[in-house]
DNA sequence: TTTACTGCAAACGGTTTGCAAAAGG
DNA sequence: CCTTTTGCAAACCGTTTGCAGTAAA
């Protein structure tokens, strides 16, 4: 787990100004496992003494997602966009479309999937975006209903 | 190609009424290589001199959807849904970041990843969203500046 | 003739923006 | 100080909804 003086200096380093709300926005992600929407880091925010507009979080998050801190993911069927911080080793989701819980997949499937497309289509690659959709169990029981 | 009786048909199959608008919304998207946003159907129809309200095309597109004769998208940085002619095969795209282009991948690079996950993971898996994201050739040499 | 579909206009919800005040370096 | 960041309120934009009228079966 990372120390306040850990997201100070990755602030420092994309030329961001230290604030408590950023460093803050930061810690939540980190310790959040699935990615979350602006409204649900506004509510951490809150719970941690530190409340913030909603508009300073949407634009904070937005700076540190274009600052490759954070990472962008939205889900089908969800209209909001969701954040997650930009782990070392990316992870994807197996989305319950029942109760909407998010399983992580710590292994991606791609493998060296990336440097084949890129040497076959002459694109620089970036990155992907990959979740699965199913039943849990306890959904599956319930019939689909979800929750 | 599919003829207008063959949606016909497909439209009684899913217990929905025939009507003009839906034919000519399938047969746009099954025409469409990439996955449209709902007023690109709109002003699609227009230009077929079907022109239909707005609000239609999103009822229109989100019953065929339920039905499965239409697949919902969404991608990274866009916040319209997209919809997508289901086809028997699925396909992906290579998105690139500059110009927005998508490039279908027709091969699907996940093989039978998903019985795998199922048998790991005891979930019923019902289907996967996978884009890739890059840059093509002529927005590379242009800086990532896109269009 | 009953039920499903459509158009219209208004509402909705997540997100963005302009501006003045506050805080970081 | 000078520049960035923040709060507030209003705008925005894609999408949804209620209702009355119209068309399919």
């Amino acid at each position: 787990m990372e120390r306040e003086s850990d997201y100070r200096e990755r602030l420092k380093k994309s030329g961001l100004k230290y604030t408590k709300h950023r460093t803050a926005i930061l810690a939540i992600l980190a310790q959040s496992e699935p990615p979350l929407a602006a409204e649900q880091i506004y509510l951490a925010l809150r719970e941690r003494g530190l409340p913030a507009n909603l508009s300073t979080v949407y634009r904070t998050i937005e700076t540190l997602a274009e600052k490759n801190l954070l990472k962008k993911r939205s889900l089908i069927g969800d209209s909001r966009v969701l954040f997650e911080y930009n782990r070392a080793h990316h992870s994807h989701y197996l989305v319950c479309l029942g109760c909407k819980k998010m399983l992580p997949i710590r292994r991606c499937p791609l493998g060296d999937y990336e440097e084949k497309l890129e040497r076959e289509t002459n694109y620089t690659i970036a990155g992907h975006n990959l979740d699965v959709y199913g039943y849990c169990p306890d959904c599956r029981e319930k019939g689909h209903r979800g929750n």
